[in-house]
DNA sequence: TCCAAGTATCTTGATGTCGAGATATCTCCA
DNA sequence: TGGAGATATCTCGACATCAAGATACTTGGA
């Protein structure tokens, strides 16, 4: 079976045959695959009326567990964005009631983002709609070849993890 | 070793049990990887003085080989772009010098699009700096491994190929 | 030949992100 | 204890992208 990806590297393999082309074959399905896959996110959110970027924020509190509170600082952390957008994305989000800003009682200087019960219910919907779209794109994979996969992107990962 | 989707698996896995979370393990690590990777390869750009989306689309067209040369629409099917961003993209490319818009002989709605010679200087440069940072990248892998990788990630974008 | 539907490109307005800098607070050591 | 440097968050302007719609040309069938 061929992919979009064959072809692009067969074409730099014609125009610069002097080198070497290895981690195209990797590194451009990877962003190629990502691509695909934040247009199946943005699909599958539609129908619980959220965005991605609204995703990602509910999802990392959500993940924190009860009282589903984190710092502005920790939440950009973990979705890899800058402050200033997570200001702006808390912003909205509470603009829609799906959070709410607290004062962090330890640090004058911090603010807490905590889940709303909106917020809540919003993100658990989200994230079932989006293990259904996944296990869709996954379908071509046996559970062997999905922890190979996962294990092999895992490494590549490991440098970025550490600290 | 672990990274950091092992700790938002798990947190997913305590806060919903009730979820076959198998798809994360594939996916969230696809995603950031494609984040970090995005980072990388701007960082690979700035010192040949190009951005990313300007290495995509002189990166079509020096694929296509001599004479250089891609309509808009099939640059944005390549670059997996709207028209309206393509449009944009070779108003600020041309006003760089670095491609030139040229009238279809074959089709007076069309358009092409050639790279002249300082675009293909300027893609020829990054594309190697951006080999050599990829290459970094992967280092984590054996050779058999990287073509594991990529023969898993070739099956996930199959089906996105056809047609 | 004519026209309706299709195709190629461009225009426009809204939006989300980034990067740099501002402000307030905390930490820790001399 | 005083203060320099680190840290947390926010502000603001520039910018790239998207979606929807406009325009111009082409194609194929009646």
């Amino acid at each position: 079976m061929r992919d979009e990806v064959d072809d692009l590297s067969e074409a730099w393999a014609r125009e610069r045959p002097d080198l070497d082309l290895a981690p195209v074959a990797v590194f451009s399905r990877l962003s190629r695959l990502s691509r695909r896959l934040d247009l199946a996110r943005r699909n599958a959110f539609t129908a619980h009326g959220i965005e991605s970027w609204e995703f990602d924020v509910l999802a990392a509190l959500r993940r924190a567990g009860e009282p589903y509170e984190l710092s502005p600082g920790r939440l950009l952390r973990e979705t890899l964005v800058t402050s200033g957008t997570m200001t702006n994305r808390v912003d909205r989000l509470t603009a829609r009631g799906l959070v709410e800003r607290l004062p962090d009682p330890a640090d004058r200087r911090g603010v807490l983002v905590r889940l709303t019960p909106e917020g809540k219910a919003a993100v658990d919907g989200a994230f079932e709609a989006l293990l259904a779209a996944e296990r869709e794109f996954l379908s071509g994979l046996d559970e062997r070849q999905q922890d190979q996969l996962a294990s092999l992107l895992r490494t590549l990962l490991v440098p970025f993890s550490e600290r």
